[in-house]
DNA sequence: CAGTGGTCTAGACCACGTT
DNA sequence: ACGTGGTCTAGACCACTGA
């Protein structure tokens, strides 16, 4: 017959409720504006607050929302375009690349790395934190790994405290070997608890993160993984970032 | 005084439930092992289930867990690698690549796609449906939007019926145009109804947007918006793919 | 301090896949 | 039919922010 089958499954509330507030959104409510608080909203539509939220969390996920405890919840701005593009043969630290050192210690790095830097059990590894900033907003939190062996020089700044200044004479060293190659993965995670901090997140905050593996002398010279917020964060390859784009759009009207 | 302070934030019991669970998954399970139902484990861990689904959600968020309805929870392999690596100057579509047409349709794009290809309001753009499979799963589901100002001789196809055929038939005109350049940025979303039904996944479901521009002929020819399983994959640029990475990894022992 | 979002509970019913 | 995860409710208390 020619009966639409009409939705058998009736849509969940919390998704129905992602469309109308997805709407309001778009007409009603400017960047930066703030909502009325989760249990009037939650009142106002009829539902539980916990259906609420689900659907909040949602379009948070999406980076529509941006929600911070004790304040509100509030319109969040367009992702900015973060460039994760390879630079033409740069190490981690070359020139103004928009990271910033914080500090590094000294440690058997996790196995999951050590794997990537084909490490013996227990081998220790030089590990700078840095952080990158984009448009005064911290954006992502960068743990690089540096095996021993990479960077013969580098024991001498042992006795250094574990401040910006080692960090830096880490990456000085890393620059004096010759790069020969890099490697690059994106993947989702959820932000550990120091990262989130560093994120001003909440540990397990939705993240991408992204690991390189830089190369030279035939080996696996360094490792990083950095972790970009990915509420506020579109990572870009090559010269994508100035456009501005959103995934909300509705269908455009041919009227 | 040397007293270290003691973390005066409680760790909210999700988080601990989390952290436990990960460890009995190293531990005790195996791949494809399916965990006591939620029920159980909530008495088990003696909290109620919304908060060990909490845990849950981040652990399937990590790709180490996959729940199925009607199934149960079972433990999850390590996100395959799949490669997102620009190929040399390569249309979508050209050679082999793991892409599968499954449709076309005609009609205007989204409003966000439209500002991409820097088309007029209401334009139409010939819309390719495709889904792409590694290692017989479905990993990612695409729209790629070709104005059809892109491909001239296209029109002659409007009358071929919206299957794989056309789809085909699109993606064989845009062949003969020359390729200039490539764009890409990827960020976080979550699963349209469409998308998650393809990729067998419930609407909502986090997932990784690859946004590609194509360009030929000084402007933007075509736009590629692929949706990626956020839980099964891992985003590869290079020849990182072939590598197991696992990011669950505790800290190597020493001892 | 008052108001916000974040966590948590103990129930209930539903949609789905398997048997 | 049964057991699974998915949705939903109506409460409660906590942690944080700002005035």
């Amino acid at each position: 017959m020619g009966t639409t089958q009409l939705e058998t499954v009736p849509e969940p509330k919390y998704v129905h409720l992602k469309t109308v507030i997805s709407e309001a959104l778009d007409s009603d409510f400017a960047v930066g504006e703030i909502l009325p608080n989760e249990r009037d909203l939650a009142a106002r539509f009829g539902v539980a607050r916990a259906t609420l939220r689900q659907a909040l969390e949602q379009l948070e996920l999406e980076g529509r929302l941006q929600r911070r405890r004790g304040v509100g919840t509030t319109v969040a701005p367009p992702r900015m375009g973060v460039d994760v593009s390879t630079p033409r043969h740069g190490w981690p630290g070359a020139g103004q690349d928009a990271w910033q050192p914080v500090g590094c210690t000294t440690a058997p790095p996790p196995c999951s790395v050590a794997r990537l830097l084909d490490a013996d059990d227990g081998e220790e590894a030089h590990t700078v934190r840095r952080l990158r900033l984009s448009q005064g907003q911290p954006v992502a939190a960068e743990l690089l790994y540096v095996p021993l062996a990479s960077v013969p020089a580098a024991p001498a700044v042992v006795d250094v405290p574990s401040g910006p200044a080692r960090a830096r004479s880490v990456l000085r060293e890393l620059q004096r070997l010759t790069l020969e190659g890099q490697d690059r993965a994106v993947e989702l995670g959820s932000a550990r608890a120091d990262d989130a901090k560093e994120l001003d997140r909440l540990p397990g905050a939705p993240v991408l993160v992204v690991t390189t593996r830089y190369f030279s002398g035939g080996r696996t010279a360094a490792v990083s993984v950095a972790t970009y917020r990915a509420d506020t964060c579109r990572l870009t390859f090559g010269d994508f970032g100035d456009l501005e784009i959103s995934h909300h759009g509705q269908r455009r009207q041919a009227s």
